[in-house]
DNA sequence: AGCCGCTTTGGAAGCCCTTCCATTTAGGAA
DNA sequence: TTCCTAAATGGAAGGGCTTCCAAAGCGGCT
């Protein structure tokens, strides 16, 4: 009995002899060429099978100058962008055949180590840059060489990239609660140096401006203006900081604003948890809306703006696969759509409530 | 200028020859190989730094007959526990200086398809299955092969493994709610075929009987005796059996328990909604034990179990790498001992404050 | 000078494929 | 039958490394 694997896995010298051809045949009996006699094909096919023959990956790569790999770089941070970014990348790569390999960046100072060593030890046939930037050296390298690259989560002007469309996010945002009502808005965000805070801001302003709608002065509020002790952590985006933000928004009695555009969930969860403090309640005394849907978003009955991860992890993969069988293919740049998630925290439920 | 990478990437016979030296020397200075003299290594190690020659990984596996490669198979679903465990996993493996070829398997059919990719077409080095029954036909092949295997959160007689240790995490779970005075226990759990289910039920059994507590009929409620709709799916772990479960305690007018243990956090969220409509409160009314520590339980202050995920998958990988040195070394089954969260659903908290 | 036994070095063979070129074979046309 | 073309096939070369064996270098001895 051969056993499953075989005892010793087999060659294609062992199928050709067995098949009684040579090794060129049994190679273009796996790579489909066209110019083999069904009979021979369907001799050597059995053969295949019954001695369970698979062509050893490496054998190939060498030969082929191609590994059928991919490489995905991205810091492992938090849960639910990256997991489900993660399963859509995994997906669509195993749907084209291909085998992901995956590199955790926790430092930035990593980055160039793992790259270099996909490129030129793994020879993987592409990469996906998650989240992070890409250096000027490695950027020239890539173009130089025409490595398929696809970014995501980041952007670089000459290279594909598929990013979240911030901006138009926290405008649908925005535009809800502003339907809903309210004129005097306010907005918490994270460090001004963020870029995502700074596109949500710009969607924040670009709402308002076309409802005619002003935003009186302190009204916005950053995580960089604030203090406390993980304020200056990342990107400003965490519970603490909209905690704070929140309280701060309390203090300005006279003119409280009805409703407020928090950049991120996690920090929306801090507001909330300021407001029930003071004994104000959502949306009664304060509409909120967040940003990013966060697993608890749900529970707490949180409106906010969802990012559809999976489908950008699939659709960045499909364009990298595009990129490897076609390097020279031109330059992409998606902005995903988000998507406005209406639960409690905005009052459009209780509003429609109301009028029936 | 000759770029980061190489115009094209180096191979060790350039190096060879603009060091003056012989392939098999330049071999050696990579491989740390001891026959060397110190100016020969120096040599070799400077032409090597300025070619920016990294050794092409598909050559080595081949002439070597390794891959410095593990494939990790596991199927993605939830957040937390996954992440937690592919963080673990991806780290220690990184610290090993191998990749990490991941494999989502979303359909069990699809086990042994990749099983086979991994082992016979990628030759990988070992391999980490996570959460996925090991059939026999592969058991029998990684034995004869001597292939290093390491199984987490699942069990195999003849492997080695990682699993939580789910009967003394319900043990102490249980125990910590007779130790605040709990006399009349009740227990909610998912389907009574699931491993898991089944091990935390004899944890809670365990802790009644230490304590001389009986369990009274109708006080063990298990998914599969209920009705509805998500009711089947999966290990009967979710929401709806939750809620479902404490409908029914709670309808037990005369015998209410005072405390219960969930089996699941996920479970425990429905049952406290099944509260919450009742006017109940936790844990006033009735306090509650859950188990996994998902996201939500900090959140909702629910008191738990958790399970160190990212430490099991560091060990499973730290495991698996004295397996690819020595094959033969002995089997070893391991049992992660989980942590007792305290927050509110217990009771426990308020407690103290009393005493005080 | 000649010899011995290390240490150090060079490079052929081998790992398992793909690909290309040469060769064989079959089928038609003359 | 003979010759020509196209289709089918065999297998050498090559891809970049490790490893092993043979050979060279070296220092100290006699």
């Amino acid at each position: 009995m051969t056993g499953l694997l075989g005892s010793m896995p087999a060659t294609i010298y062992e199928v050709a002899q067995k098949a009684g051809v040579g090794i060129g045949t049994v190679s273009r009996v796996l790579n489909n060429s066209s110019q083999i006699s069904p009979q021979t094909r369907a001799r050597v096919l059995q053969v295949i099978d019954k001695l369970n023959y698979q062509p050893h990956a490496m054998a190939q790569g060498l030969a082929r100058k191609k590994s059928l790999t991919i490489a995905a770089l991205m810091p492992f941070f938090t849960g639910h962008f990256y997991v489900e970014l993660l399963k859509g990348i995994q997906q669509a790569t195993a749907r084209h055949k291909y085998d992901l390999i995956l590199y955790s960046i926790e430092d930035l100072h990593d980055k160039d180590f793992y790259l270099k060593r996909a490129l030129q030890q793994r020879r993987v046939d592409g990469v996906l840059l998650v989240s992070l930037p890409l250096s000027d050296a490695y950027a020239k390298e890539f173009q130089r060489r025409k490595l398929p690259l696809v970014l995501v989560d980041t952007s670089h002007a000459d290279f594909d990239s598929f990013t979240v469309n911030n901006q138009s996010g926290a405008h649908a945002a925005v535009q809800h609660l502003i339907r809903l009502g309210h004129k005097r808005l306010a907005m918490i965000t994270g460090h001004r140096e963020s870029k995502p805070a700074q596109l949500r801001y710009t969607g924040f302003r670009r709402a308002l401006a076309e409802a005619g709608i002003k935003l009186p002065e302190g009204l916005l509020i950053s995580s960089d203006t604030l203090s406390g002790e993980s304020i200056t952590l990342n990107d400003g985006f965490n519970k603490e900081t909209g905690y704070r933000a929140m309280q701060k928004l309390l203090q300005l009695n006279g003119i409280r604003p009805t409703a407020v555009f928090v950049a991120s969930d996690i920090q929306a969860l801090g507001a909330m948890q300021a407001m029930q403090e003071s004994g104000l309640r959502v949306p009664e005394d304060m509409a909120l809306v967040g940003f990013d849907d966060i697993e608890l978003a749900e529970y707490v009955g949180l409106t906010t703006i969802k990012q559809p991860m999976f489908q950008m992890g699939q659709r960045a993969v499909e364009r990298l696969m595009a990129l490897i069988n076609d390097p020279n293919s031109p330059r992409q740049h998606r902005r995903i759509e988000t998507e406005l998630i209406i639960r409690d925290s905005c009052g459009a439920k209780k509003e429609i409530k109301h009028k029936h």
